[in-house]
DNA sequence: AACAATTGTTGTCGTCAACAACAATATTTC
DNA sequence: GAAATATTGTTGTTGACGACAACAATTGTT
């Protein structure tokens, strides 16, 4: 109809740049021509989806030697700040379903960080506290944790970092 | 028993801000009672998802009525900017995997919007388009989608909207 | 012609959100 | 105080999604 303009790919894969004919050391390049986005560039919510992929794949990364997940992280961390509570309160926190977090708290506390006390206020409810190796162990993470956190400032600059916290603030 | 009423958090930070002690009608407000984040709040992964989280909820929302999701948005969007693009570019684009494309291209070619056009110069590849109908569908999402942005600048401002989407344009 | 690589497809596995149902317990209401 | 209602933790199901593996058809390479 129109804007045939960045050429589909198929057809003449590559033309000027002679990339394939050579020795047969240029591999798999076709079409990473210049694929055109149009209206997906001004969205934010396909950038921000992008972006929050790259940060958890550098935070998982960044602590696979410890082998601890944001979501665990951030169970973690909300436990460490408020000792004794409940699931329900830290599922409502972290905006997970407390089904969910029924199965996280069983691998934490399989790996000895996390401890279900028999609240005796509500026994219907479970105090959650972190045992003493877990306190040692998210000491260790949140440095982990804060390099991780370096990585994302030099991928968008430490200055953008911070206006970006400001920005979403309302969301934390 | 009785003098502990409403507490199971057991030691929360809580305070003053008597929410429960009147008549019997206050419900289920047992723990938004300011529970602390502690080292999440500096950490933009964290932000990043729960916004992500919520502009996903609102893109589908407000695209509820025409029934398209984020990802099948996308891949009309970028059909519509390229037709002719092998299943294998528009995947590599958006980095969805192929083997995921397969069953996105099903599901819309089932409601006449794409079509898998045989390539004559590549017999393993399908040449994507879009069908008349597919074409004018999709200038209705965008205006759908153009409305999800603005709540989404309502949300968090227009200026920061677009230095959020400057920011993060290196992962578009 | 023989070999390797790519494309679309199918299938499996593990993660995750959204629900529904349930037993045990707490709270409310009469 | 007993009955009705609600909440907590738990189990299970469903569907979306990413990461892989395997495969047939086809193309490219040597």
């Amino acid at each position: 109809m129109s804007s045939r303009a960045t050429q589909p790919a198929l057809k003449t894969p590559v033309s000027a740049n002679g990339k394939r004919g050579g020795n047969g050391k240029a591999r798999h390049r076709e079409q990473d021509i210049e694929v055109g986005l149009d209206g997906l560039v001004g969205h934010a919510g396909y950038a921000v989806r992008r972006f929050q992929i790259w940060i958890f794949q550098d935070f998982i990364r960044t602590l696979a030697a410890v082998d601890i997940k944001p979501t665990q992280y951030s169970v973690l961390t909300v436990i460490g700040a408020n000792p004794g509570l409940s699931q329900m309160a830290v599922a409502k926190r972290l905006g997970i379903e407390r089904a969910r977090l029924v199965h996280l708290l069983d691998s934490l506390e399989d790996r000895k960080l996390v401890r279900r006390v028999q609240s005796r206020t509500d026994r219907r409810s479970h105090a959650l506290h972190l045992t003493a190796r877990g306190q040692a162990s998210l000491r260790q993470f949140k440095l982990l944790a804060a390099e991780h956190e370096r990585h994302v400032a030099e991928k968008i600059g430490a200055e953008n970092r911070e206006h970006l916290l400001r920005i979403l603030a309302a969301f934390t």
